[in-house]
RNA sequence: GCACAGGUGGGUGAGUGGUUAAAGCCGACAGACUGUAAAUCUGUUCCUCCUAGCGAGGUACGGAGGUUCGAAUCCUCCCCUGUGCACCA
């Protein structure tokens, strides 16, 4: 039988980084009876296995799922493998192709190991809504659907934009909080988490189980991150995402490359650093110094003290010294794939700098390529080329580190 | 099914026969400035080729045809979206 801390000192606890909790005192009461009786809560978070590539953005949520879990209560991690073949409409609609079972498996897979990176694996439920959609009837999911209506269902804000601006509303799309909501009443949640443009999902949670004569769960919801932009939430098809399984230079880079205000909001929500240190640190401490620190915990988080310390020397020398950082991304460039190389009389060669770039990753078309060696932003080490042709020292093998702005790749010339 | 309104580049949105690869804005990228940033200013923003130029060619305005010297712009058919009508008649 569990032992739980005092109610109060595990509300403190979870409200840290919450943004909002329907209703507080029933999860005080909930908290209660969980203590008195030794009983878990039963803590749900739903993800689509979607896009299986978490990034930050994701961990928000998952940090505070764990924090129930640090204080004895049953984390229920639900992978909604049928969900995910309607696509969560909040914000905009776009069409997913349904995914095939073997997709969904191999996604989820790659889901659990992510997401164990910050839960406790031991102590984690991982369950599958498909189990109980599966085997359910379509007399039943009627059922279900009658259980709420079309004006509930449009009181969601982009429904209700949708339907306003005259812009298609797809059936399976109204279904979708239904079905999420179904959820709760098949895992009896006790709480339920999600960011805060979940909210209107987890309520209709609430209306369901009680429609199905449980307990109505308590919903807290977290603060949705802002990405690199420090505008737009983070996401990665907007392409303002630090993702988890980033190497950690990059990593590193990307958190270095956030304004400082939001950095104050990645400290709140991706560290323990507590609000009073964050206060201090904002009165005491060098934006720069801080920053620093935060990119050494997030890395340290995901991969290692050693790396994060590693990523940190190396993030210096690129960006601070002008250095080649020592793991520095090389693509191996085979010379006679890039084409149009002549020889000199010594028997040099003369490359092609637009194409390698295009095929260094560092420009998206030969044209582009060309645009960025006329602005002037190609450097090989220190010296900017405003030639398209280079002419290397000997014959391949060289070794050159090639610059676009602040993007660095070290080209691996051979035959 | 009928009627009407729409479908333009990463986004928004101009353009209704001809210097229109397609305005403006946003975003993105780069340069300057910095603390790596942010803010600001400047430039770039479909692809290919080279002699790299205010160069040559190729694609592009839902799809397929057509009219025309010439079409995002006109016509026909199709696809997609929205609205109204479709019970009393």
């Amino acid at each position: 039988m569990a032992s739980f801390a005092p109610v109060d000192e595990q509300l403190t606890y979870l409200k840290k980084g919450a943004a909002e909790i329907i209703r507080e005192p029933e999860l005080r009461a909930k908290l209660e009876k969980s203590r008195t009786t030794g009983k878990p809560l039963r803590v749900k978070l739903g993800m689509d296995p979607t896009a299986p590539d978490l990034h930050l953005g994701h961990t928000v949520v998952l940090r505070k799922l764990k924090h129930f879990q640090d204080l004895g209560h049953t984390a229920i991690f639900l992978i909604g493998d049928f969900t995910g073949m309607i696509g969560d409409p909040t914000g905009r609609s776009v069409t997913r192709p349904p995914l095939t079972r073997e997709q969904i498996e191999q996604n989820a897979e790659t889901y659990k190991a992510q997401v164990f990176k910050i839960l406790d694996p031991q102590k984690t439920v991982v369950d599958f809504n498909r189990r109980w959609f599966g085997p359910m009837s379509s007399d039943e999911f009627v059922r279900l659907s009658a259980k709420y209506t079309v004006s509930q269902l449009l009181e969601r804000e982009d429904f209700h934009k949708r339907f306003q601006e005259e812009k298609p509303i797809s059936v399976h799309e109204l279904l979708y909080p239904l079905v999420q909501g179904y959820d709760s009443v098949a895992l009896e949640a006790d709480v339920e988490l999600g960011g805060t443009d979940q909210k209107f999902n987890l309520l209709v949670g609430r209306e369901l189980q009680r429609s199905y004569g449980q307990e109505s769960q308590v919903v807290l919801t977290t603060p949705i991150l802002e990405g690199l932009d420090g505008v737009q939430k983070m996401s990665k098809s907007l392409g303002n995402a630090i993702g988890i399984h980033e190497p950690s230079l990059e990593m590193y880079g990307k958190i270095m490359s956030i304004s400082d205000e939001m950095m104050w909001r990645y400290y709140e929500l991706l560290t323990d650093v507590s609000l009073a240190d964050i206060e201090k640190m904002k009165r005491e401490t060098h934006p720069m110094q801080v920053k620093k620190d935060l990119a050494r915990r997030i890395v340290t988080d995901f991969h290692s003290a050693d790396a994060a310390a590693k990523a940190a020397e190396d993030w210096a020398k690129q960006f601070q010294k002008d250095e080649i950082p020592e793991n520095a991304e090389e693509v191996i460039v085979p010379v006679v794939e890039i084409g149009g190389f002549t020889y000199t009389n010594d028997g040099r060669v003369n490359v092609r700098v637009d194409r390698l770039l295009v095929r260094c990753g560092l420009a998206t078309s030969t044209t582009d390529a060309g645009r960025k060696i006329k602005q002037g932003s190609v450097r090989l080490e220190d010296h900017v080329l405003t030639e398209f042709f280079l002419l290397l020292s000997g014959r391949p093998p060289a070794r050159l580190p090639l610059r676009v702005g602040k993007r660095l790749k070290v080209a691996v010339l051979s035959w």
